[in-house]
RNA sequence: GCUGGUGUGGCGGAAUAGGCAGACGCAAGGGACUUAAAAUCCCUCGGUAGAAAUAUCGUACCGGUUCAAGUCCGGUCACCAGCACCA
């Protein structure tokens, strides 16, 4: 047999695949289908990163293993490939981002099918490509039309260095997840999707889907649904102030009230308040702190009192003094707030700052030493109606006396805000939205979709914040779609996340120029059945395309109201210094310097060998090679290869691994299936020797994980055409998986004193009275009177002794 | 601070309906083959004591439940991720 040589099989095995379109997802099958999905890559100008196909290659084995099980896979690949790295090179180096796109792409490409990802390459998408955001726009016009897509004139993150919006979602402590710069609060007019609308719907529906704990949990911890009441304070100047707190059993112990800086009951006030001047300076101050700088002086609490007004306390007519704080948000709740400082750390904080009143509500602690906040189990004291009730009945009969009085109401608050949507860049989707100045924004009609992008010369960002195309005034310039009046078009562009909020949608049916899918290839393939991404997307791109998709739900264009049935998470790749990789720390490394050396089986062996595929793992060079041995062993086993059955001695090793490896692959243990299988080639090593038969089996399972090399072994042998095309999965007997003998461990007082060897079906007393046959276990109980024999079925013998 | 998670050899990591801790791989040491090296094959490989059989300790730390705890319960510490003045 000649030697295992990588480089020749697997680019032949690749052109097989690829030429006979194997992996080629069927239309109109009867097949079970089944619809795997992987986060589609944003071509960027460095390549693919091994942290890429740690993903692919999982869901790749998942993929494979279904095709043999008789399932019609789909496993799709597409571009994500609008979006600020490609812009700002494009810019930098003169080159149109077009260019540069397909010209990543392409690497990409190359690059992923050196790997032996068994994708589709027929349902290739691209964001970037007019067919494709032609219905990007489309769903965007949906939104509009149904209200969900609004303007709106309001504070935004602006990224310093990009010169461009960012939703909240993007901006990481106070900075730009990109790029790391700055981010600053800008006042600018904005378009906004209203995912606040389906807040309920993405916290319960979690309910509907089978993703990681720790996913849900994040999902529902941005969201941050919280309940409480919204209470009506009167006030000495006759206007009502609303507050919302979750605390509305501790109305009583409201000793102020605290209004963020930019509440608009300030400029009605203005000439009813006597130190307006302090104010307005107060309010000059905290404008110019950013975001990150508020939050930075948490611990500092500042403030000024409204003089000549005080707000009345609904429940006690109790006057008290109204402050303004930067402490107290104006875009969550009312942006007012009752401070009980004896049960609010906040509030107390503040309290002993300006000196205020703080009164205990709730028994149990020593308010005026800290704040009793954990108070749940509580008696309510000094206040009132509500005196001995607990904390729990305290909130529903405070409730049910605003409501009945009209002061007041239960309410449900989320920290989710709407989805800042424009980017003011070049290189994403036009907004198909011109403005006209008697009929207001209207739509484009369908039929001028696709809006395409114009040609310039410059896509370089401007300082006023204003988009690149802003400048081309031939594009701007238009007629309005309803009234036929002069009209400008809208100049902003959408996100990244537009595109693929939709993306595995498209995959279904990707040439379809009549409709974003047809209903028919919706009904078969929704919804993704598995879906592998990076727990980085979890507020971002993940909960993005849920509403996007809950929306197209709604509207009736989409068959399921969750798009992806399961959600998996692989952990990073980290540099061989346990470190993230990066440039910087120069410990990237380079996928194809890898498939070179050790071949791309190897390397997919290997990053699905290195650890627990959910988490974290740093490289190793070294540990590679075990991967390369382990193949070459396999390689080299066709040196000993002799016609036959499994062979009896052999028989319950492979049906267990057989069962094992099936197992791990659906439970993502990765790691343990490939053990199972370095196992049982060393015990066939052992015997010198392999079967026809046995070399199948083995073949067949290893095929997912190294599927050039299995190929070739299968094809060189004639056990019969090719693997993919014609092969089934392995089925294992349960009872095969029994050995006949087993060996029992064997503990007096819990330790372990010997081992026998047991038949497997062995009676408890039996098994109890061999274990006392032992020597070592004689000696053990020498001169000790037995109290207790405990027998675990096929595992361990305790003979409890005094 | 809140939420979720993790803590096991020199290293990556196995083992949870409680049942032999360290599978599998890497590294290391020894041996075989070789003029030599590489490759390959075989053996050893948690600590302490011992020539060895063996004994004893050992899964972040303290305590508990149990015949039996890496696994369950209570507490402490450390680290990772996400959120964070959200009332």
């Amino acid at each position: 047999m000649t030697k295992y040589n990588h480089k020749e099989i697997e680019g032949k095995w690749q052109k097989i695949w690829e030429d006979r379109g194997v992996f080629h997802a069927e239309e109109h099958s009867k097949k079970p289908k089944f619809y795997a999905l992987i986060e589609f890559p944003y071509p960027s100008g460095q390549g693919l990163h091994v942290g890429h196909p740690r993903s692919y290659t999982a869901l790749d084995i998942v993929a494979r293993k279904r095709r043999l099980q008789g399932y019609n896979v789909l496993y799709p690949i597409g571009w994500d490939a609008f979006g600020l790295p490609t812009e700002n090179f494009a810019i930098k180096n003169h080159i149109h981002p077009e260019i540069v796109t397909s010209k990543n792409v392409a690497r990409f490409k190359q690059q992923l099918q050196s790997l032996g990802i068994s994708f589709d390459w027929s349902r290739e998408i691209n964001t970037t490509d007019p067919n494709y955001y032609k219905w990007t726009q489309w769903i965007f016009l949906k939104l509009f039309e149904k209200g969900l897509a609004y303007k709106k004139e309001m504070a935004v993150n602006w990224c310093t260095s990009c010169k461009c919006v960012l939703a909240n979602e993007e901006v990481v402590n106070g900075t730009c997840e990109r790029c790391n710069s700055e981010v600053v609060r800008k006042v600018k007019s904005q378009w906004m999707l209203k995912i606040t609308d389906y807040a309920e719907k993405l916290i319960n529906d979690l309910d509907l889907v089978n993703y990681p704990d720790r996913v849900k949990a994040q999902q529902k911890n941005w969201i941050g649904r919280s309940t409480g009441a919204e209470v009506d304070f009167g006030t000495t100047l006759g206007d009502t102030l609303t507050v919302y707190t979750t605390r509305p059993d501790t109305l009583y112990g409201a000793t102020y009230m605290v209004i963020s800086p930019e509440h608009a009951i300030i400029d009605k006030w203005k000439d009813r308040i006597t130190n307006i001047d302090a104010v307005r300076a107060y309010q000059e101050e905290a404008s110019k702190k950013s975001d990150f700088e508020r939050t930075e002086v948490a611990k500092n609490k500042t403030g000024v009192r409204l003089e000549g007004v005080y707000a009345i306390n609904p429940v006690n007519n109790k006057h008290i003094p109204i402050f303004i704080s930067d402490y107290v948000l104006v875009s969550y709740g009312t942006g007012a707030i009752m401070a009980v400082p004896a049960h609010d750390t906040r509030d107390w904080e503040f309290a002993k700052k300006f000196d205020l009143p703080i009164i205990e509500v709730v028994k149990g602690g020593n308010v005026q030493e800290e704040a009793f906040t954990d108070c749940a189990a509580g008696i309510m004291v000094n206040s009132d109606i509500l005196n001995g009730l607990s904390v729990q009945d305290a909130k529903a009969k405070i409730i049910e006396v605003l409501e009945k009085t009209g002061k007041g109401h239960a309410k449900v608050n989320y920290k989710l805000r709407d989805w800042v949507f424009s980017r003011q860049r070049y290189w994403g989707e036009p907004i198909p939205i011109v403005n006209c100045p008697f009929c207001g924004y209207v739509a484009l009609s369908e039929k001028d979709l696709p809006l395409r992008l114009p040609e310039v010369d410059s896509y370089e960002p401007t300082e006023t914040g204003e988009s690149p195309l802003a400048k081309m005034t031939d594009w701007v310039k238009t007629k309005c779609p309803k009234c036929g009046a002069d009209a400008e078009r809208e100049t902003d562009t959408m996100p990244q996340w537009a595109g693929s909020s939709w993306y595995f949608l498209r995959y279904m049916d990707p040439h379809n120029d009549k409709e974003f899918v047809s209903k028919e290839a919706l009904e078969y393939w929704s919804p993704v059945d598995w879906y592998n991404g990076g727990m980085e997307h979890t507020t971002l791109h993940l909960l993005y395309s849920r509403f996007w998709h809950k929306f197209l739900y709604d509207i009736g264009v989409v068959p399921t109201p969750e798009p992806y049935a399961k959600r998996t998470s692989h952990g990073m790749i980290l540099g061989e210094d346990n470190e993230k990789m990066s440039k910087s720390r120069g410990n990237v490394v380079n996928p194809d310097d890898i498939v070179d050396e050790y071949g791309a089986d190897t390397m997919r062996m290997y990053e699905m060998f290195m650890g627990d595929f959910e988490k974290a793992a740093p490289w190793s060079p070294k540990g590679i090679r075990g991967c390369r041995r382990f193949l070459e062993r396999y390689w080299n086993m066709q040196n000993f290869l002799v016609q036959g059955d499994i062979r009896p001695e052999l028989e319950s090793n492979f049906h267990k691994a057989i069962k094992k490896v099936g197992e791990d692959i659906e439970n993502l243990k990765f790691n343990t299936a490939i053990a199972a299988l370095m196992s049982l080639i060393n015990d066939i090593y052992a015997t010198n020797k392999i079967t026809f038969e046995e070399m199948k089996i083995f073949t067949i399972l290893l095929n997912p994980f190294a599927p050039h090399i299995t190929e070739e072994v299968w094809n060189i042998n004639k056990f019969n055409d090719n693997i993919v095309a014609e092969q089934k999965w392995c089925e294992y007997d349960e009872n095969k998986c029994i050995d006949n003998v087993i060996e029992i461990a064997v503990q007096v007082n819990g330790k372990l004193k010997a081992r026998i060897n047991v038949p497997a079906d062995i009676d408890d007393l039996n098994a109890i009275n061999m274990a006392k046959d032992n020597e070592a276990v004689k000696t053990a109980l020498n001169g000790l009177t037995i109290k207790k024999e405990i027998y675990v079925k096929g595992k361990l013998i305790n003979i409890v002794a005094k």
